[in-house]
DNA sequence: CAGAAAAATGACCGAACAGTCATAAATTTA
DNA sequence: TAAATTTATGACTGTTCGGTCATTTTTCTG
């Protein structure tokens, strides 16, 4: 008898594929794709190995289920906050907002996705193309916002696309700075990286910039 | 009979050794540290499996000679140009010249740099440490640009630490672009991540910069 | 050139681990 | 509550691969 158009089974197997995607993002993060065994995921998850299987195919499927919930749901806020109205610059701080929302959402998942970033795009693999893609699709999100803002005239006449990959790039490296125990600041990243950014796209008044001061 | 202080015998060992690293090079580059097995190597270099261990420790070893040649390469250069006089513009964008040219010196090891990077930042591992320590090592060596920048009134106040690291995550993230099949450009990539750090970092004309615009 | 020393080999070993499956427990149904 | 069905288990299997070592090949020495 179906409530809310599930049965009593479909929630409990819902259930138990959050379970699994949340103690393999916990696992994964501690030891990596590779190093992560389904053992200690099971383990996690409270269940016996061979129950991850009744769920997912297999390891690679485990791990590509958690990176994918939430590489969409980047991509679902990104496309929210790029459809706002606004100027250049207050859509380009919202994107930064929400990346680094998304970075701090769960702090243990984003060793994950900082660790593993270049492994899916460097290398070949089931999932790479899949992954590549979720990336190239997150940059053209972004470069219009950047596109509209040239051509409203405020900002300089920055290749739109590889400007968004910078930005995306320098979130990305906030990550590293915490990994390589540079985090004692009381510097505010996310405001020092909206602030460089920003300074280097948008267009200074024509007075402050001479000609031949960017090459 | 040493010859120049060098047996004929150390000189063919120092061969091998040379042969053996490029071989790993290679063949890392292909399949990432994981995926590449010694017999691979071994093949590449045209010697068998064993011959490996007389020449190193074991896989870490290798992997981390291969690496390690090139980081300390990359240190000596900053060290060099850091050392030059000039301003912090000229000195910025011999530093870029140098991390651009160190990557497109081998376009080969690119991959395994930039794969490899987040595995060695992001989980522990018996080189992670010392990788890690040559990462900021390169950061210390170039924030002092910045700094003395700042001091001279040619930069905005920006933590120097921090955005040396930036300007490190731009030139990486070129990278990425390669990766994600984003290069058919047209665009100067280094001329660009230069643009975009050193209007980023540059202190405008006092004009130019109204109060309250960089919050 | 003979014998000693060094370098090279690749078959072999053992550990790790993803994935399987016969069996057991739990749940549903009648 | 008994049979039927679904869910869970964990011992087991097969494979992969880093690392070893007894044996062979090459190089050196006198």
């Amino acid at each position: 008898m179906p409530i809310e158009g599930k049965t009593r089974r479909e929630v409990l197997t819902e259930f138990r594929h959050a379970e699994i995607l949340a103690a393999a993002r916990k696992v994964f993060s501690e030891k990596g794709f590779r190093d992560a065994t389904l053992e200690e995921i099971a383990a996690a998850a409270g269940i016996a190995k061979g129950t991850l299987y009744l769920y997912f195919e297999n390891k690679e499927e485990i791990f590509w289920a958690a990176v994918r919930e939430r590489l969409l749901e980047l991509h679902a806020r990104l496309k929210e906050v790029v459809a706002r109205p606004g100027t250049a610059r207050e859509r380009l701080r919202e994107i930064l907002r929400v990346r680094f929302e998304m970075m701090r959402r769960d702090e243990q998942f984003k060793r994950v996705y900082f660790a593993e970033f270049g492994q899916l795009c460097g290398y070949g693999g089931p999932h790479a193309e899949e992954f590549r893609q979720l990336q190239v699709e997150a940059a053209r999100l972004v470069a219009p916002v950047i596109s509209q803002g040239i051509k409203d005239g405020e900002l300089r006449p920055v290749p739109p696309l590889e400007a968004a990959m910078a930005l995306t790039d320098l979130v990305r490296g906030t990550a590293a700075l915490s990994f390589l125990g540079l985090h004692e600041n009381h510097v505010d990243l996310e405001q020092f990286i909206f602030d460089l950014f920003w300074q280097g796209v948008r267009k200074g008044d024509s007075k402050g910039v001479r000609k031949g001061d960017s090459k």
